[in-house]
RNA sequence: AGAGAGGUGGCCGAGUGGUCGAAGGCGCACGCCUGGAAAGUGUGUAUACGGCAACGUAUCGAGGGUUCGAAUCCCUUCCUCUCUGCCA
């Protein structure tokens, strides 16, 4: 959520970075925020000192039932009654305004950072980066699901009996890999100094409202409704919501988490060859990096993300590319997003495997999270957070990249946590 | 799930209808004291919104109500603790 100041001083600046998103109607929307937004104000003034009379009037008519001049006290009390029904009505008329703000501040997204394009689409993404070598595969090359058959590693019928389409079932080798790419991931990035933390796979409305879910996309969560939670879609939402309603000290600094969880998606409306196998699915396992940062530290911090993503690629040793998502496909909350793709060579195809995002202070304006400032003043810090990894298309990219004659090689970085080096 | 107790500032804790944004303590900041430190001592120390500012308003888990006036009384709700039940 923006903020609201930032909006009256900064119109333009505002307008021309939703252009950017292609949001419709943005001049219409910013117009009712800052007439919504000048109603408010108008309103509390008034009903402040509507108040502020009442007070004063309060303490005498006090002060007057001390002395016993009961005459005058009661004088004063019709008095307050009418004041408190003026209130009353002044009172309303403010949360009907305050909610108004809120409601328009919802729609509208992050304001996109100066080095993203416009763009409507995917199609207009920029490749910023290339690295590592597309391995050549023998003429009878399988797509991951075929192969995940050939070798009895997951099982995609048995998880559509068990709970439904996309909901696989890793077996044997193929669930030892899962959870050694787990533990090899977690190990990388608390290695890389982020505090490892197990957090809930359910969380409540405000988490959701925090984190940018909710209020408009309760489409893509899970909700379970008799106790009003929703199964969280990423990591970032219970680990961000750490920090909600936080004032925290500026030697806090960088404040960085990683934490693995099963992620939930509905993924309604997905359709198609695109969703075959792993490549989309209702629950899949993510080991995700979340940092809350300085400001004036946050991009420098999302280059260090960014970075680390890049090694972690390059140990498992799958090509991969970095995209800097255009306005339109870049999130709702982001003001910058990197995507990384890993090519899953026998699909010939590009799959998402990392998204790495710089907030700014559009997620700590929902959460309420500040900083004490060195003017001693408390300001929203920065909130930043990245994959590193999402399994299932890594898993994908391994299993189609490696596979031989002989079975599907383990990547060398994973065989002490896996304790085999072939799947055959 | 049932019964009882409770939720007050960064923390502990007093406060049962008026001058209470809230005593006292701890912590923290700055000063004094000291060769330096500890101890001692003085002052300061919540957040949000509005206002150029002085300042005003709101906030004692949350929401509603009673009252001229609510941290204090009433209702609803959430959470915590203890006991009972159930259970990995």
């Amino acid at each position: 959520m923006l903020q609201v100041h930032f909006i009256r001083e900064n119109k333009q600046r505002v307008l021309d970075g939703l252009a950017k998103r292609n949001f419709a109607n943005a001049e219409t929307i910013v117009d009712q925020v800052l007439t919504a937004d000048e109603n408010r104000r108008k309103t509390q003034v008034s009903l402040d000192e509507a108040l502020a009379e009442s007070n004063k009037l309060s303490k005498e008519i006090g002060a007057f039932f001390k002395s016993g001049e009961k005459q005058k006290a009661i004088l004063l009390k019709e008095k307050s009654g009418q004041l408190k029904e003026q209130s009353k009505e002044m009172s309303v008329s403010l949360q009907a305004f305050s909610d108004e703000l809120q409601g328009l501040l919802y729609l509208i997204p992050n304001i996109p950072h100066a080095s993203v394009k416009a763009g409507n689409s995917e199609a207009d993404n920029e490749e910023i980066y290339k690295e590592g070598s597309i391995p050549v595969l023998g003429e009878n090359a399988l797509p991951h699901w075929e192969l995940a058959k050939k070798y009895d590693i997951i099982d995609f019928e048995l998880g559509t009996k068990i709970a439904g389409a996309g909901f696989p079932v890793y077996k044997g080798k193929g669930a030892r890999l899962q959870r050694a790419l787990i533990n090899y991931f977690l190990d990388k990035n608390t290695k890389a100094g982020y505090t490892e933390i197990q957090v809930p796979h359910l969380v409540n409305e405000a988490s959701g409202i925090g984190t940018g879910q909710l209020p408009d996309k309760e489409g893509q969560m899970y909700h379970v409704g008799e106790d009003d939670l929703y199964l969280i879609p990423t990591a970032e939402v219970p680990i961000t919501n750490i920090f909600r309603g936080n004032l925290v000290q500026e030697s806090d600094f960088p404040i960085t988490y990683t934490g693995y969880t099963p992620c939930f998606r509905r993924e309604a409306g997905s359709y198609g060859a695109h969703v075959r196998g792993l490549n989309r699915l209702h629950q899949f396992d993510k080991v995700e990096i979340v940092r809350v940062e300085h400001p004036e530290n946050s991009y420098k911090a999302l280059n260090g993300m960014v970075e680390h993503i890049k090694d972690i690629l390059r140990e498992l040793k799958l090509p991969y590319k970095i995209l800097r998502l255009c306005g339109g496909d870049t999130g709702f909350t982001a003001a910058i997003t990197f995507d990384f793709e890993v090519f899953s060579t026998a699909q010939d195809r590009w799959l998402e495997i990392s998204s790495a995002s710089n907030f700014e202070n559009f997620q700590a304006n929902r959460l309420k999270l500040r900083f004490k400032n060195k003017e001693g003043k408390s300001e929203l810090a920065h909130t930043l957070n990245g994959s590193s990894l999402a399994l299932p298309r890594v898993l994908a990219a391994i299993l189609e990249n490696y596979q031989t004659e002989d079975g599907i090689q383990i990547p060398e970085v994973l065989i002490p946590y896996c304790g085999f080096d072939i799947i055959n």
